[in-house]
DNA sequence: TTATCTTTATTGAACGTTCAATTAATAAAA
DNA sequence: TTTTATTAATTGAACGTTCAATAAAGATAA
């Protein structure tokens, strides 16, 4: 069966399984036996590619981390405008649901899990502070450096908020579309109202 | 050992040694005996009391949602007005935190098991369409339903999406209290702009 | 070309641990 | 004495990890 130069491919497949399995049964129901059920392979080849379950779960969310990072990159070039850039910051935050719907829940569980986890804590710290300095990079060539900050956080925290809610709400394609663009008006309204 | 009428006392025990848990170890790192562990009593007690330890993170979800109840009811009376009635909304929802800091972090791991448990998702459903109907319900005397249903939904989403931030970063009550300014001020903001 | 050696890839059973639940025993109160 | 309250011991299933075995692929040498 072997062939070689299988290691990136295995990773992928076991990265997938992984975001499979917690968004069907939620991270205390994965198990390496759910994982490598869902990737088709044995139970063993965990510890061969990632050191064990942990190693797993911190790879998994470094994935999606670089997932997100990337789709924005994907989005912006030298020429896009400020107002441009915060509307594709925005997309990118809701895209990865369109893409894969086991995505979102898997987030979730993983935010929770990272209040008791270093190394996902530290992750998350990273994905949370990436969101909030797009936003303000973009929002001070528009406003004032204070006022920018302030949109800022306050847009994180309404992105955050309405993507959390449609989470746990269960919803569909259509209602994180909604979200999306309440998000984006509600961007837009911070522009006219501290936009010089 | 035994007294008559223990019931309500161990019960009450129990569901503050399982906030106090979850807050520590996160749900996954609970056990029925961390839990027996922190209240002082016995594994067994469980069982008996509340059928297992599912029954008993069902039963510590309920007292959660009542508390936050009671603490709005508590806050408001019939001469309270529509602006005062939601930053009383706002207090409520931050409110919990500053009487004990453990509970948010195991709020947060609540839902994110709500995404694969039927009885928590209910739960936690009935908790989030009533914050967005408090809200509607007060905004609706201040302006156009049309608009108060969209202030409602936008005032919620900033609402959690403030909380979550200040969870997910471990924020101290400060933080939290930064935070229920930034809520109350944006409820404002919605009241000037929408308001009649 | 064929035979031998080495590396890479993978499996699945065995092991020790942890967990929730159950049971039997016990102690106090009625 | 009977009932209520509680513990301590026990069970069996489920879990993550480890590891010996194996099989294919590639490399080397005859």
């Amino acid at each position: 069966m072997p062939k070689v130069g299988m290691e990136p491919v295995r990773r992928q497949q076991l990265i997938d399984a992984t975001i499979e399995s917690v968004a069907t049964n939620g991270l205390q129901g994965t198990t390496i036996n759910s994982i490598s059920k869902n990737a088709g392979l044995s139970s063993g080849i965990i510890s061969h590619y990632f050191g064990g379950k942990q190693g797993l779960i911190e790879a998994t969310v470094r994935y999606l981390l670089t997932s997100l990072k990337q789709d924005l990159i994907g989005k912006v070039n030298h020429q896009t405008n400020a107002t441009e850039r915060l509307m594709f910051i925005i997309e990118a935050n809701f895209a990865l649901v369109q893409q894969r719907n086991d995505t979102t829940r898997t987030w979730l569980s993983f935010w929770a899990q990272s209040m008791h986890d270093e190394e996902l804590h530290r992750l998350q710290n990273v994905n949370s502070k990436r969101l909030q300095s797009n936003l303000a990079f973009s929002f001070k060539q528009l406003m004032p450096i204070e006022q920018a900050n302030q949109a800022a956080e306050l847009s994180a925290a309404m992105i955050d908020g309405l993507w959390l809610r449609a989470v746990l709400s269960k919803s569909d394609n259509n209602q994180f579309k909604h979200c999306e663009k309440l998000a984006k008006s509600y961007v837009l309204s911070l522009i006219k109202q501290y936009g010089a």
